[in-house]
DNA sequence: CATGAATGAGTGTTCATTCAT
DNA sequence: TATGAATGAACACTCATTCAT
């Protein structure tokens, strides 16, 4: 595998974080444009000034935000790949796991990358993202790779799309498709609502996955 | 099946018409904030003051580019289910030919409405598009239902969450996704990009569905 | 002579005028960047929307400035030079009493000319000054050139190099140079004190331009 | 000939004296509202805050810009009238090559100077720059008056208009103006333009002088 | 029906200056 | 003496909307 050039990680200072942490969830709630700057400075009890002061602007407010979210992330999925204790299926497993876990943690973050996705306006972002994008998928090839080679995956199978649809599901419960909450009919409060939901969700994505890659045309 | 209440259909002017026509364009590709009512204005040629005439607000308009589409969408999942001729194989098959053909024309349309999921200012519009996709579950449902009666389709199945996971797989393919663009290497134009992309998806959303509604634990 | 070429003089509305008044004014007083365009608005007694809204732009509002004081100005020394009624000295004297009139009373117009000059900023604004002062000149060589061939005038004199004499005088004047308020030493009322350096400074000139025009070397 | 006070010189630290460097040119190509200190303190690699702190504010900044060049004009003036060993007419000459060179020299200096006649809200700029045009005038006034009184010179010429000419034409020059551009035509290289041009306005205003100064009614 | 004019609130950003160290 | 961080006011400009006609 080819190694990655990676920017240096910028360390931010606790109101640069604080900044950053409530763009974050204005950036998702209401959307790039429809956040303004004095909304994020009072979220994040700062002065206006500070954030042209620390990113230039709120664009690289925005972009600040991308990249601090993105190296947690890229850890998290390396480790799974280098791990050698677990077996192909397990990993696809533990992968669905974080990916759902991470997904609904964060929603925020995953709302502006998709969002991102369609607005021209984003200068670097949208080629950081991408780039973010076919790393995961790399690693996530060399992982169904491993599986075919032992013979416990279909060969058939579009790793690409596959990947795709399970982003896809769980962006879609992410963002609270109508779907997602139909899915559980029965649920009072909010909280065993999400448990349950997480979980089903989990099983189903996992139940996909398997059916997928063993399932031969 | 309860009889659900609708609205009814508005008959848009010309003029009222060419302004919906913009509005969808220009909010998918810029966001709902991200577009003016100017901008509007000048792409459907009409003077910005008849825009808050016709729909009252920004807001109004953004329901009219909705309900205009719904109505359209909504009839033909309708024929399909009660298509007497096809087995319901087929009809998932029709199902996700429908659903992908129409969602990648109408792009627009789905990102304002997956846009929507998140933003608490749409006033009439969440409740006017859960409503749509509860309808839409139900036929599908329905649909999924008669194949598990006849014994074609797995009896575990969670139909939401399979509905979800199709509706987000396309709904990535729709927005660009990187996964989508890795997902055909070799291809020049755009067009046979569009193309060959299309009937992958097709064909892989079927392979998902049916190994997801015929693969027993 | 060339025709020029001219750009249809734009009408401006009431609200307009004003704005462009106000702004002559203040532009003149504060500098161009030492104005805002709320200052403007307040002394124009308009919203500070309107301006942009008539003139897209605090710079396009400064071209409209300039642009509607040169229409005035063109007409004036076109006439003097087509008058066949008088003497080419007379008409030397009649363009200085012209232009002292005219800079004097129009300081704040001049002040952002001469000022304009030197700021790269004002895209169309110099072309259109240089332009203008370009035209000038021809007219004033011609009329100098008329007095040359009846022998009033002596064939040495540098007619750009006079013309920018009496023009940097009067800026001189205009603008209150220390040398022109000492140039009068008894005087009491700022009109008295007005009234006789115009008489003086128009002397003067008259005198510098003849002595200029008939001393050979 | 009375006794001018003088501010004792202040003596500025290098920093200092980089910092009013970087001024005296920014303010002269962007003008004193056109110019942010951060581009001054960008422009002297100093930090923002040493503007503050050396100069209190940016205003007396330019009070320091000002007040250091006239320093140095002022010696050059008093050593031409205490020569004892050049004729009136030469002194003249003498007078008027110095002015153009130190004008074309320091045009930075000179246009501030200028502008600074108009904008109110130069504190003690324009009362230092004031005293240092009444002092010139001063000298200038007895150099005359030594050419009058060996019946050289002409009694009826107004010195400090005759002044006004040709700090006025300089000053036109100096800014660029249009006129002296078209003063010569044939040039191609800046450099040459330069030369040429400064040589041809040095003539032009000592003839002038001499025309003006020996001119009789 | 339709529109150009007008509004006031709000936008992102930059300003000169001050503060804590 | 020197500085990076921080401030609040101001900047030019755009917004969705309303008004008078």
């Amino acid at each position: 595998m080819e190694v990655e050039e990676r920017k240096p990680i910028r360390i931010f200072s606790e109101k640069e974080l604080s900044i950053i942490q409530a763009a974050e969830k204005l950036f998702a709630q209401l959307g790039f444009d429809g956040t303004s700057v004095r909304d994020i400075a009072r979220e994040a009890q700062v002065n206006v000034a500070m954030i042209s002061y620390y990113f230039n602007s709120k664009l690289g407010l925005l972009e600040a935000v991308v990249s601090a979210r993105i190296e947690v992330g890229r850890l998290e999925i390396e480790d799974l790949l280098h791990n050698k204790t677990i077996d192909p299926l397990s990993k696809i497993d533990r992968l669905i796991d974080g990916l759902v876990d991470r997904m609904m943690k964060h929603k925020s973050f995953h709302q502006i990358s998709m969002r991102s996705q369609l607005n021209a306006e984003n200068g670097q972002l949208n080629p950081m993202l991408a780039a973010q994008k076919k790393y995961n998928l790399k690693l996530i090839t060399q992982l169904i790779q491993d599986g075919q080679k032992l013979g416990v995956f279909s060969k058939q199978v579009d790793i690409p799309l596959l990947v795709m649809t399970i982003i896809g599901t769980i962006y879609q419960a992410a963002t609270g498709s109508p779907y997602f909450t139909l899915a559980v009919k029965a649920s009072t409060s909010e909280q065993i609502l999400q448990g349950r939901l997480l979980k089903k969700l989990k099983i189903h994505l996992k139940k996909v996955a398997r059916a997928t890659l063993t399932y031969e045309v």
